[in-house]
Formats: C-alpha cells, structure tokens, sequence
DNA sequence: TGAAAGATACCAACTGGACGGTATCTTTCA
DNA sequence: TGAAAGATACCGTCCAGTTGGTATCTTTCA
C-alpha cells in the first residue's frame, strides 16, 4: 500500500487532489452530506493532512466554490469570443454554458455541486456578485427583458435537468437549447 | 407551567403544530440545519412526543413535502378556475403560483423551504410525479415549446429570488410576471 | 353506568455514533 | 538540519433515536 508517506511530496498535487475529489464528492451526495473525513480518503491522504492544506471545512468549501466560478466564467468568455453578433452575446454565451455538459452544464459532473453551493445561503455571495458583474459589463448588448428571459429559462432548465426532471420536459435540451438561442436573435 | 403533558391530549392540533414549525424553521434555516429537538422546542413538545407522531426524522420531512405540494396544487387550481382561456392555462396558473408571494412564490415563507425539498435528491420525486401528472393532463392545452419555456423561466426567477438576485435582476418581479404571461397569448 | 383495563399521548434522561477540529509525532527533502 | 508534509490518536459537541416511564383518553363488561 502506497500511503503518502511512503510516495515523493507534491503538495500542489495533493491540494489538487483534494479539491477535485470534494468537488466529486459534493456533486454526488451533496454538500450537506460532504464530510472532510471522505474528501482526505478519496483524495489519499488522512484527515490532518487535509487540515494542513485548508485551515478548516468551510475554506476548503470556499477553495471549491471559487474554482467553479472560475471554470465557468472562462466558459463563458470562450463561447463569447466564438460569436460576433454584439446584440445577446452574453446571453448566448449564457445559455451554451448552461447546456454544455462537459463544462457546468446538463449532465455535468460539477452541475450537482455547483446547486449546492447555489442553494447554500452563505455560498452564493460570490455567485451573485460575478453575475451582478457581468450583467453591468454586457448592459449595452444583453439588457433587453426578453434576455433576461431567456436566460432565467436556461436556469431553470439547468435545475430542472438536475433534478432529473429530463423525461418531464416535453423538449429535448438541444431543442430547448436552439430555441432559448433562437429567442436571443430577433431584436 | 401548562406542558403538554397534563393539558388536554389534541393529537391531530400537536401534529399539525410540528409540521407548520418545521416548515417554518425549515425555511428560516434551511432543511440542512433543522434538528428535530427544534422543531419539538417550538412545538411545544419534547422529542419524545415528536418522534411518537414521526417514527423518525424523515417521515416528517415527507410529511412536510407532501404538505406543501398540495398546497401548491391547491393554489394552481385557484388560478385555472379563473382563467377562461383554454391555450396556456395551466402554463399561466404555474406563473401565477410561482410569483405570488401568500403561497410559494418570491418571498413567501414556504419557499426557502420549498427549494431545499426540491434540491434534495430523495426529495424531489413527489414534485417531479406531480409535475409529470399535470403535464400530461394539461397535454392539450400547454404542450408547446414556449410555454414550456416560459414554466422553466418562471423556476428561473423563482430561484433567483430565493438567492437573493433581485437586486441583480433588471426586470422587476412584477413586470417579469406580465411579460412572462404575454408570452403565454400568442399562439 | 361506572370502574377497571387497555390504548394512546407525551415526557425526561440517556445512548451511541458521526463529525469537525487539535495536539503531537514521524517522514521527507531542500 | 529544520521546515514543510503528512500520520495517528484523541477530544468535545451535536443530534437522531431509544428506553422506560407517567398522564389522559377510550373501550369493555359486570
């Protein structure tokens, strides 16, 4: 058995590892149900080598948090740069993300995560504060009400899919997807 | 000090008081965070006498769920009744419930709790049956994609309020409402 | 009809496990 | 060789659920 003691020291790695692993973890049982104890055996370490990375739980859930954001916000600069229509391209950009299941998107493997820390009233800070960010960056280009729109029924699709509410929906994420974009073109 | 104990024994008035305080301090605090010493506590009644009413803490929390789902069906009932326009009835009544803040909608008390039995995965089947049965019976009338959309929309705003996004939003709660209505006519 | 018998409602104290966090020791490596 | 990385063992707290009772209500039957 290879413990970490035994093996070369690469604490980037470890760190990595554990993020990665909390990330899994929250994404599969919740946030709720994350205890520190099951990220440091996933991750290959004990309990006080995690405590040697993150002064407690919460920072490492905040570590997390920001990680995502960051995922997603590159996402969305990606998908934005892609499209040379000015007038919703970042509702467009938006709503790719949001269905993009490799990134955060439908069937994601981060998605289940990202809700909770949506859900999670002292985690949610930093989401608003970048949307709230954003929104003021693209005011000239994604202001119109029909914009806001189509971008709350992207969130609401993302949840909805979450939940497991894909045999529910009368239409399929890709129509669902084309026509929230479709929506985003005749101004 | 009158307890529970020697007073009048009122099952049903002692049940009913537990799953109107658990709703409640559900929603003050989050589901995560409700102990059912707390839930007794404001009950007026010990643990002991709680978990004679619930065999355990899960039952309760059904309990609660199947609670607050008919109340929402309840309230889209209210709505169809009034509503004469068979296209997007149902679509227009689920608009309504989500916006209107006496039920379940933006800024009730029951939507904080609300959103946490939805974002629990063992939660959400109940909603998600609830959901597939009125769809299915309102086939007729609110199939198409739009209103589809606009259902999803309102989950959306529903969602962004219990966040905590109105500041972020630069549509108003009431104005998203009628646009989102609008929607609804234009077949 | 009324008192005993049984059932239901409720209480107070306790149990056991899980979990976050700490203190201290060992190993690695620059 | 000493500071960083990580292990081991432990503590205190919180909380769902149990146990063994007492009080009140309902049913039975002489």
């Amino acid at each position: 058995m290879t413990t970490a003691y035994n093996r070369k020291k690469q604490p980037e790695a470890v760190r990595r590892a554990l993020l990665d692993c909390a990330t899994k973890l929250a994404g599969e049982w919740g946030l709720t149900a994350l205890t520190v104890q099951a990220v440091a055996d996933a991750a290959g370490v004990t309990k006080g080598g995690l405590f040697h990375h993150f002064p407690n739980k919460q920072a490492l859930i905040d570590a997390v948090a920001a990680d995502l954001l960051d995922q997603f916000d590159a996402e969305i600069d990606a998908y934005m740069a892609k499209d040379d229509h000015p007038y919703g391209r970042f509702t467009r950009a938006y709503v790719e993300a949001n269905f993009n299941n490799q990134g955060f998107g439908i069937g994601s493997p981060m998605a289940a995560m990202a809700i909770s820390l949506i859900t999670n009233p002292d985690m949610n800070r930093a989401w608003l504060k970048w949307l709230a960010e954003r929104l003021r960056r693209h005011y000239d280009t994604d202001n119109a009400p029909i914009l806001e729109i189509v971008r709350l029924a992207a969130d609401g699709a993302w949840t909805a899919h979450l939940m497991g509410a894909a045999e529910v929906l009368s239409t399929s994420p890709d129509d669902l997807r084309l026509r929230l974009l479709a929506l985003t073109l005749d101004n």
